[in-house]
DNA sequence: GATGAATGAGTGTTCATTCAT
DNA sequence: AATGAATGAACACTCATTCAT
């Protein structure tokens, strides 16, 4: 995905498919662990139980094993299946905007990590962010998406703005109160950013 | 500030605080410009007109170069000043709060590298971090005595809480909007979080 | 020729001789436009269309092909064929001599890449230095019996060191005016030569 | 001399200018004994008795160490003394050759793997041919002067020519008749090659 | 106080060679 | 006979830190 030049090995055999697999699970261990710059390639290849030389086999260099974990299907999807399964029929507006944060932290929680790298990468590298930002923007489309279905409800009409701001302020949010050993606990958090985002969405909260 | 040890010298002396100033301001520069890990001490020394072995005799390491930077006066001042300055009397609530996002993100227009930085470091740093949180804390102290100032147009009770949310909140739409090369200018993605947190904050607007 | 031992592999098979034939000349391809170390054997056996592990199946290691192909019969030929075919009942001396040149220019020509190669490793690997004055030697030989032929035309008694001699300068200026960016055109440098050789060769040359 | 960059330092200190000297003697002696690429930079600060860190301190790469020995004053001086201290007066044509010859013979015996070295390299990097190119030029120069002031004498009128092609039948009669294992002594080559210029180049030489 | 030369552990990457299939 | 995935030693180069002057 990442890859694509002559060099690279394109797994086709068991074999190949499954070394490969070792590899970018290895990475994503310890880079959600020990963070991108303090892991080094020989641990990679240690940890996924192969040889130094076979990761460059499988990857151009070893940030390309970092995008290559990111930009993979696992994460869109899951992003997207996010906003896609908000049940809007049966519930308050409220508690629909509850359940998107909900599903988000979830997905902070499944690798914290991880998610801790990106954040800290995309602001020195030009491919981290670029793909942080299609992420962002596939989500943002699909929240946009998800609100159309409730037009009438509506308050806002910059859905686009909206989206953006919502989007935002759900990552740091849910980010924050991983890591600021907060005084608040998460769920009081979130409680209080769907309140916001309810309100400032629709047009009657109750 | 920082360190303490019997190594690292404390200036008293009018030279050696010159000294310590220009190696500051110098790494400021850099760490702005470049990023931490891509600036090392030799440049540090040199952008400030001194020797390598001065910068450790002032720090002790290259860390707390970082760390007194981030931590001093200057930028705590700075986003206290922004709390404190909001002038509630004169304009709409709206008004207030985009005063209040503006003069954030000017700030981070100010020092764009640096804040950039920061934000890559504290995730993976319990130093950094640890700053962030306190910086992070004095501003939601802030402004919760601000907001208390005008309680009874509040719709909102927890107010620490709502605090923390809103300056998250805050953050991540100024970075992202310095960042993301988006299709949405910076303006009107301030307005519709002034708006957001409008709405969210006061009884009425209008 | 070079290897011999129990683990290559000594082809009598139709199918195997070709492969070998195919690893041969995609290496010889190789060498000569990209050099000995900065072509790896993934590459030769990519160029020749058969797998890795194949080139170790008929070569003891990459050294051994490269020596295979500079000892092969084609490149012994090839010079001792530019003396045999000097034609001396036709021309002057010295447009014989010139003949000379102008052959063995060509065939730096025909392959101009190898050759650099191997007047490179010939210094630092003494297999390949042996086949290099193997060669060297049986060009001396025939050119001493070549110059036989025209016996009572010579001014000279030590043949074998003049034919030493004569091929080495031979080698390096053609090398030479091949690479040096010249301000002197090759012709120039090859009529220039031939002068200096005829008159040392000949009594007479007019 | 090769760098001049901001990066690599330039001794101005005593204790500088040594280390960059004990770094320079002991890559000669390296490169000498065993080659570039078989000479590491690890083995070369040991030898030198520096730290690794040292070589890059003072030199770009290690190539740029092969370019500053090579390229240094010492080898030019040489060159050029050979040519400059042939002295035309007190000799025969023939012995003035021979003493050209012998003196450039024994450049090569003071370092003669350092010289195999540079004709190996000069094949397959541009720098090190433009280095070789340029000494030869030196060489080539000073050699039509020379031949100059004995102009009366001459039977050629292309001196640059001449020059360029003597030049080279020197460079690998010399080499060859160190390396080749020859059956033939240097001595009577020299002679023989001595005799191959002096008749070519002047009138009569008896 | 200040200097800047010296240190040396650490890292990403390459590639000749082997061997299970 | 042939494959190509796997190996792992080797190497050039960087840079935070120290210390003799």
């Amino acid at each position: 995905m990442t890859q694509g030049t002559q060099k690279t090995r394109k797994p086709t055999q068991q074999r190949g498919i499954q070394t490969k697999d070792k590899i970018l699970q290895a990475a994503e261990r310890l880079f959600s662990e020990k963070g991108f710059h303090k892991t080094n390639t020989k641990e990679i290849a240690a940890e996924a139980g192969v040889a130094t030389g076979s990761v460059y086999a499988y990857f151009k260099d070893k940030k390309s094993v970092f995008l290559d974990i990111y930009g993979s299907a696992s994460h869109i999807t899951f992003l997207q299946k996010t906003c896609r399964d908000l049940d809007f029929s049966k519930k308050s507006n409220r508690e629909i905007i509850l359940a998107l944060l909900q599903s988000l932290a979830e997905e902070h929680t499944l690798s914290p990590g991880f998610r801790r790298e990106v954040s800290a990468m995309r602001v020195n590298d030009k491919d981290v962010e670029a793909i942080h930002t299609r992420l962002h923007e596939a989500m943002r489309t699909q929240l946009v998406d998800t609100l159309r279905r409730k037009e009438k409800a509506l308050r806002i009409t910059d859905l686009d703005a909206a989206a953006f701001v919502i989007l935002c302020a759900c990552e740091e949010v849910i980010h924050a109160s991983r890591t600021n050993t907060p005084d608040i606990e998460q769920e009081r958090l979130l409680d209080t950013l769907a309140d916001m985002i309810a309100r400032y969405v629709f047009k009657k909260d109750f």
